[in-house]
DNA sequence: CTAATATAGTGATAAATATCAATTCAAACC
DNA sequence: GGTTTGAATTGATATTTATCACTATATTAG
């Protein structure tokens, strides 16, 4: 499924970037009218890592992973994205190259805006400006806190700060199918697959949480956070 | 020293931020008007995580140090500031508040802005705007280099890549004294001091680097990169 | 100049983490 | 149903890195 989108206009559509909202009219118009739409099924590429950015994508619906992709094969996935969230990188404004990588994690349907557009209404209309500027910011003391977090923790204040994001900022309930096999957790939380086995069993063996299947229930969050606290 | 600056007008300063010169004759003498000089010695601070980002920062002479500040007072070493550059954390777009410190490493003249004025240009002046979003876009970017090279390289590429990077961005010279203690050179590039100075030494008995009381100096770069590269 | 203090350097050891080699498990496929 | 294939799991081991306990060397203050 692909193709123009002038089914849903951005302005009205449920899952639209926030910042949308300081479009003119006319400007939301033009967007809409102008947008590609694509599906994408769970483990497709959406787009690469040093490919151009063209177009900034929005999620209408699905979830996806960004990643880093670093020595010798290793990943580091930054983070899930859902709708409503801008997904360019800072690479829009230094090189027009991504430098992450974005791909499905379940089937995916996204929206694509060219980026001339975007940069556009950039330079005419300030209040859009600014909110890129703070979508910009936020996303960038996120990487300061995953850093942080990925240097100075152990691996089980990792995992556990992991789970606690998952819970909390993705699926939003204490019990959730992460999406993510053992090796991406890994990647997600900077260790090898084999650990987070590991940690996961003890963390079930300690009654923190509970692993039925592929869901994993958060039993005792305060210990959880503690644990995360505490590296 | 501190005072009101009126001495040297920011649109001739040699040091100023490159993105001023999107600004007009007026912008320009006005925040050179309301822009405020302070000097400090090595190893004062000049903001603190956790502070108001009420001002821009500029250094006009000196180098600083710039840190998160983690988990039981480690410290994180993003990199050190030369004149002619912004220095505002990502906070000013999000809450206000300065993320990193900010530490004279060696006697400092800064320049401090207010925030407002910035702000206000960035509504007003498209292509300041634009410039800002380029800025902080570009180190949002090196954030994510410095991660994945923390995150992913053993302690001898990230000594090494530290290495480099004081060389060929800092000191623009193969040979230069760090500034940096073994302790903040450990805070750079991930590790504790003592491994800094096992690396360093090692480094020395291989002779691709060589160490003259404070002063270091590459001998073979090449293989220093190569170092780097092979994590 | 000398004591006091901080930083640099060293070796031994412990802790954390990755890697390797199997094995089990589960979903997909004839 | 049996089989293939990849993921999950487990245990053993090797590697990497931090920590500890010192000694040496500067640097600063009196």
């Amino acid at each position: 499924m692909f193709g123009k989108g002038t089914d849903i206009c951005c302005g009205t559509c449920p899952n639209a970037w926030p910042n949308f909202k300081n479009l003119s009219t006319d400007e939301i118009k033009e967007i809409s009218e102008n947008r590609f739409q694509s599906s994408f099924i769970a483990g497709e590429m959406i787009f690469k890592a040093g490919s151009p950015t063209s177009n900034a994508v929005f999620l209408s619906s699905g979830i996806a992973k960004i990643y880093l992709e670093g020595f010798d094969g290793k990943k580091i996935i930054l983070g899930l994205c859902k709708p409503g969230r801008l997904i360019v990188g800072p690479g829009a404004y230094v090189d027009s190259t991504h430098h992450y990588s974005l791909v499905a994690l379940t089937d995916v349907r996204a929206c694509f805006i060219d980026m001339k557009l975007i940069k556009s209404y950039v330079q005419t209309n300030s209040l859009f400006a600014e909110g890129y500027m703070e979508d910009i910011s936020e996303k960038s003391l996120r990487t300061f806190y995953k850093m942080m977090s990925l240097v100075q923790k152990k691996m089980p204040g990792r995992m556990a700060e992991g789970l606690l994001s998952l819970a909390d900022e993705v699926f939003l309930s204490d019990e959730f199918n992460p999406i993510l096999s053992r090796q991406e957790l890994g990647e997600f939380t900077g260790m090898a697959k084999e650990n987070v086995v590991r940690i996961l069993k003890e963390f079930c063996n300690e009654g923190i949480i509970e692993t039925n299947g592929s869901t994993i229930s958060i039993l005792n969050k305060e210990k959880l956070k503690l644990i995360s606290a505490n590296g």
